[in-house]
DNA sequence: TAATTATATTACTATATAGTCATATTTTGA
DNA sequence: TCAAAATATGACTATATAGTAATATAATTA
C-alpha cells in the first residue's frame, strides 16, 4: 500500500465508493446466490425500480457486475469476485470492534460494581 | 455476505465510506509505515492543515486511526490492520482488470491487422 | 399493429461532504 | 504572562449523488 500512486489511489477511491453505498450492498447481496433480473433485485433489495436501475448502471460502470438480456429482462450478476472478500474483511473488522466494546462495557460494569 | 442484515450493510457502507476518498487514502499511505504527526502527514498527503485536521477526525470517529499528543504535536497511527487487506484486494481487482483490457485490446489490435 | 411488460433514462430535489479561510484551543518556552 | 507552534473547529461554498416521479425505449404477445 505504501508504494502506491496518487493515480492509483484515485482508482481505490472510485472502486470503494461504488461499493460503499446501503443500496448497492443490498444489491450485491441479492446478487451472491446468483444472476437475478431487476425486478427480483428490487424485490430483494426492497428499492424501486427507478432507483436500482441506477445502482446497477453504475455497478456495472464500475466492472463490479455484468448483465446479459433475454426477452423484455435483464438478468445481473456479480462479475468481481473480489466484493465479496472486501465484504468479509469489512465484516470481521466491524465484528472485532463490536467484541473490543463489549469487552470495554464489561469493564466499566465491574468498576461501577465495586 | 448473503446473510448479512440490513443493520451491518449499513455499518460496512459506513466503513467503506469512511476509506472510500483520495485524500483519506494518501494519509493512510503516509500512515502505513508507522505513526506520524499531523504535519508529517500535511506534506506526505499534499493537504493542507484544516483539510487533514478533518478527515483525522473522520478516520478517528470510524476507528480506523487513533492518536497521542505529546507537546504541541499529535501522532496519529493505523489502529485497523484490515485496511491494508482491503486496499490489496481492491487493487488485485484493478490489476486483473487492467490486464484483461489488455487481452481485448490486443485482440482488437489482431483483428485489424487481418 | 396495439397493448403490455420490463427496464432505462431524464429532470428534479434534497442531502451530504470535500475543500478553504478564518479563528479558536492547547502546549511550550522565553 | 506573552508569543509562537501545532492542531482543531466553525462557517461557508461548491460539488456530488441518492431518491423519486415521469417518461422513453425495447421486447413480447394478442
Amino acid at each position: 500500500m505504501k508504494t502506491l500512486t496518487n493515480e492509483t489511489l484515485d482508482q481505490v477511491a472510485v472502486f470503494l465508493k461504488s461499493m460503499a453505498e446501503t443500496t448497492r450492498l443490498k444489491i450485491l447481496r441479492s446478487l451472491h446466490d446468483g444472476e437475478k433480473t431487476v425486478s427480483e433485485i428490487m424485490e430483494e433489495s426492497e428499492a424501486n425500480q427507478s432507483n436500482v436501475s441506477k445502482h446497477l448502471a453504475l455497478l456495472t460502470a464500475a466492472h463490479i457486475v455484468t448483465f446479459r438480456k433475454n426477452g423484455t429482462s435483464v438478468y445481473y450478476k456479480i462479475s468481481d469476485p473480489n466484493i465479496t472478500d472486501i465484504c468479509d474483511t469489512v465484516c470481521r473488522s466491524i465484528a472485532e470492534r463490536i467484541r473490543q466494546e463489549r469487552v470495554m462495557l464489561k469493564n466499566i460494569q465491574k468498576g461501577v460494581a465495586l
